[in-house]
DNA sequence: TATTAGCACTCCAGTTAAACGAGTGCTAAC
DNA sequence: GTTAGCACTCGTTTAACTGGAGTGCTAATA
């Protein structure tokens, strides 16, 4: 655990250690004489109280009130993430069988995901869809499907698929559309949307004559697939577990964080943050309090975890519950179904456009 | 407004209604004193409190306790909803321009329909997409898009699209691509998808030759195009308004409530009852307490309607509440939109595949 | 006969006061 | 440096009290 602290010895980590442990199985305020008899440092609640007195004047616990047992500091919290928490002994879970084996369609898996998650930790939980951004397009297709609509098919790498109707005013024969489609995979296959530029964009549409207008559809289409807000799908469960902690409830906080479940966008922005932020080397990101990137979110803590299926794919885990939630729980279970996830696109099934 | 009756005379019949209205405003149980004032009767406190004796053992009113006020029973507003109600002078709003104009996309349009909804009540609102159910074929087209793949798309009638990725062992050339499109679009075209029997599948097959596979995976795209608990979205809004209402909250439902529109499940039986009963001429439809085709709503009233783009395409907007909501704004609110939504389908914009 | 005034009674909601107890800080002794 | 002891603080719980809204009943009234 913990080597060398500057302002921390040992024996106050060992009481910092019991306090927090404490106080995330209660939710009480713990008192000196619980520690005392807690720890195995046979000290008396006197002197258990001179150090929770120093720890408290270090910002590590505090007193919700004079003659209050201490509970932790968003920067105590901190410490325990940090330094004090234990990993668990993974016991190695049959989610993949069950979540992942059952369903073949991603949406259906993610839902799984979520609501596995929030019954497994009781907290709220969110699952963000992979977002495609720097994907490919593999394959445009045109075909006639009325007198006045054609519809465009586009391919992404991953197997994405868009659909897009375009008005038209007359149908196109049979060999202008199979012109266009050549011309539209030649130019535009291969190259990630950022990659579409004015250069490719002025050429298409030189090349396409009297048929612009369609090219134009197809590039609005090409624009949308990656219009994140529009894109990205963001899949919860278990928010009524917010309801279940008090501290949250009395505080006022749960109305937002309810409402900000419900619709989702303040998630988008939790999401993409979390997307961004690199977090450590496992992927795996501690919010505590006001560390959280939305403000609905400064009374609890939030911890996500970023999946890669590779060629740029991601996508995240991230869940929320009050401040003393059980983070050694919670970071296994984010492991865990970060590698599972992880594994998965070797063979991309079927999936639909969103 | 209401006529003769058999049990409850024409000042019964006053008095109910102002209990009703008056609860309706307070949410507070209500008082003989109070009727007497608020009523032109001009009659005194004890004489209402003699004709309210009465409508208690009626079972229109009841009493939360000795020496409370009278408060609505589930009959009582029954009868009010039936016969008392007053429909509002509507004024024509504006949402025609604010929701359907400014989203082109469906599922953008629902959800601000459903957003609008629960701005307008201060309830719960969800809003059903469209049910395609009994609609038609249009187009099928098979693509190469990769050495394994084959992508299938669906257009069904309204302008649905359907995608399907299948794998394929061999890439068929594309002689073999073409006729296989042929073959699937003569022989499924115009049909629904509950028109595809045993015979025409079997002629299908046949037909198809080695290429079975393939012809099976359309079948089973198709055939997922209908599974209706896969498809039906529904998009909910305001849930937590539930929380404003102490009678919710106090008697647990609320966290229920909230699971449900969490988890969409059970709105899903909500939305399919609602579809099938007919509901009056108005398609609307007012549950108030256990007639809830849902139990977990026992303790609210839900106000539905029906929405119907022709040829069988139809959805469902519903609102959750408690039993005192004031009906006549809600179903006001449920009317407008409903013929808003009516007009919408004459032309269909675009839409993409779930 | 229908209506009203008056009164005793009920019961909830809100307030106050007291008792409780968990916990601290400090001091003095070990 | 550690501990025992004690006075003090402050939130929580319990109980008792009060006010008021409302009812039901009875007797008087039009």
């Amino acid at each position: 655990m913990a080597g060398e602290n500057l302002e921390l010895d040992e024996r106050k980590i060992k009481i910092l250690d019991a306090i927090i442990r404490n106080y995330l199985e209660t939710g009480e305020p713990v008192g000196s004489r619980t520690i005392s008899k807690y720890t195995d440092l046979h000290l008396s609640s006197a002197t258990i109280r001179n150090e929770m007195s120093d720890l408290e004047e270090l910002g590590y616990i505090l007193q919700p009130h004079t003659s209050a047992g201490r509970i932790p500091s968003d920067r105590g919290y901190r410490f325990y993430v940090d330094h004090l928490m234990r990993e668990k002994d993974r016991e190695v879970t049959q989610m993949k069988e069950f979540v992942i084996e059952k369903t073949q369609k991603m949406e259906g898996m993610l839902k799984q995901v979520a609501k596995l998650l929030a019954s497994n930790t009781n907290y709220a939980t969110l699952v963000s869809a992979p977002s495609y951004n720097t994907n490919r397009i593999k394959f445009i297709q045109l075909s006639n499907v009325d007198s006045e609509h054609i519809l465009a098919v586009i391919v992404m790498n991953g197997n994405l698929v868009k659909n897009r109707m375009i008005d038209v005013k007359e149908t196109p024969d049979n060999e202008t559309l199979l012109r266009l489609n050549l011309l539209l995979n030649s130019a535009l296959n291969g190259l990630s949307v950022q990659e579409i530029n004015l250069g490719t964009i002025a050429k298409l549409k030189e090349q396409a004559g009297s048929h612009i207008t369609i090219v134009n559809d197809v590039l609005d289409a090409l624009a949308e697939t990656i219009s994140a807000a529009d894109d990205l799908q963001i899949y919860t469960s278990g928010a009524t577990n917010i309801l279940k902690y008090p501290e949250l409830t009395s505080s006022g906080s749960a109305t937002n964080l309810l409402s900000a479940f419900e619709e989702k966008e303040e998630l988008f922005d939790l999401v993409t943050s979390s997307l961004s932020d690199a977090g450590d080397e496992t992927g795996i990101q501690v919010y505590i309090g006001n560390e959280s990137p939305i403000q609905t979110m400064k009374d609890c803590s939030v911890v996500t975890a970023t999946y890669d299926l590779g060629e740029g794919v991601k996508g995240t885990i991230g869940i929320v519950g009050p401040k003393r939630m059980d983070y050694e729980n919670v970071v296994d279970n984010l492991r865990n179904l970060k590698s599972q996830l992880d594994g998965i696109f070797g063979k991309p099934a079927d999936e639909e456009g969103a």
